[in-house]
DNA sequence: CACCGCATGTAACGTGTTACATGATTCA
DNA sequence: TGAATCATGTAACACGTTACATGCGGTG
């Protein structure tokens, strides 16, 4: 959902065609999530479809800028007033494979940690190496980004070492090949979804 | 991606089938990301397609077994040996949208980050709540499951905070109705992808 | 009987990625 | 001339979500 409100917001600025959008966005977030230009069109198209950007006629040099409508106006003002629920959001791949881990058979855990850590931090030291490149006020907007991803990676290595106390104290034993039934009525964190 | 490899952890453990894949996925996640039932007959049979998994004779009370391949262990092996990189996952939406406010005209963007820091908070309140719930160890994968939603809520908020500072530093100045051209060439990040 | 839980699927749609096809302009 | 950049699109595919259809078995 994020591409289609991005679109709308950058509309706002002023009338832009594909092309343009595609730089334009890739400059706010700094390149951090290059985003293909086909789906600029097709994303397009169905904004089109709903109401919510208009098409100007073509330029002479046969570009094809758009227009965000009102219903677009409306649309964009509810994104930014909504904030991000973290229910909706992708799943944690990291998350998921460390639980699987857990309960399947042959699996070094302490290694998966220790690999996911390594590439982790790896990755944190680029981010900070390339931060203070810019600082001036025009490069805020990415420099935001930047700072959300290294918070992030953080927060995942501090995880991985809770993860790995955690392992230690209490070693992980897969018990013995399963044999009856399996998933014992989870109880689990079910209020946090209804809340 | 981490669906098709949850199945094949799973089935690491035991042969089991569709319905019984989903109870195992969500007893090991808690529930924190509910699996739609027919997804994972879509990616069973895509699996099956890929010779990851191979399907056992009907039982008699109707149903359908899958049996990891060899070639599906090794595919299993490779995704816990592969650190899950950064640079792959899904764009970071409130991260994108606070880029993007800042170069948005008319958007109150201490409200927008006020609003997302509120709910934040609400859901972490709701895990500290459910999280002492459960300490037996056969509860531990969701609980780290949990520890590590609480570790991303807990690294959003400081980013949060983070942005306000600057941002009352810096106060934003939407400079005017954009003129002439767009996306000055970046010179950005790049050098973190390429590495 | 009617409803619920188990169990297997299919269809439609949105979103994202990759790759390909097509032109116009610009510049070495 | 030939390559790079600008610019617009289409096709195929993977993945995810929602909803719907179907059948079996047990229980009130």
């Amino acid at each position: 959902m994020s591409i289609r409100h991005s679109i709308l917001a950058l509309l706002r600025r002023e009338p832009m065609h594909g092309y343009q959008l595609r730089a334009a966005f890739e400059a706010s977030t700094g390149g951090t999530w290059p985003l293909n230009i086909g789906q600029i069109y097709t994303t397009l198209g169905r904004l089109e479809r709903d109401g919510f950007v208009r098409p100007l006629p073509e330029t002479e040099s046969g570009q094809r800028p758009y227009l965000l409508t009102t219903a677009g106006e409306s649309e964009l003002v509810a994104w930014f007033d909504t904030p991000v629920e973290r229910a909706g959001r992708p799943r944690d791949e990291m998350a998921i494979k460390l639980a699987l881990a857990l309960t399947t058979p042959k699996v070094d855990i302490p290694a998966v940690i220790q690999r996911q850590r390594t590439a982790t931090m790896r990755v944190l030291q680029e981010y900070t190496r390339v931060k203070p490149a810019a600082e001036c006020p025009e490069e805020l907007p990415w420099l935001l980004v930047l700072d959300a991803l290294l918070f992030q990676a953080e927060a995942e290595i501090r995880w991985l070492d809770h993860c790995e106390a955690r392992l230690a104290r209490h070693p992980v034993q897969h018990p013995a090949p399963p044999s009856g039934s399996t998933a014992p009525a989870p109880a689990t964190v079910a209020s946090v979804k209804r809340s």
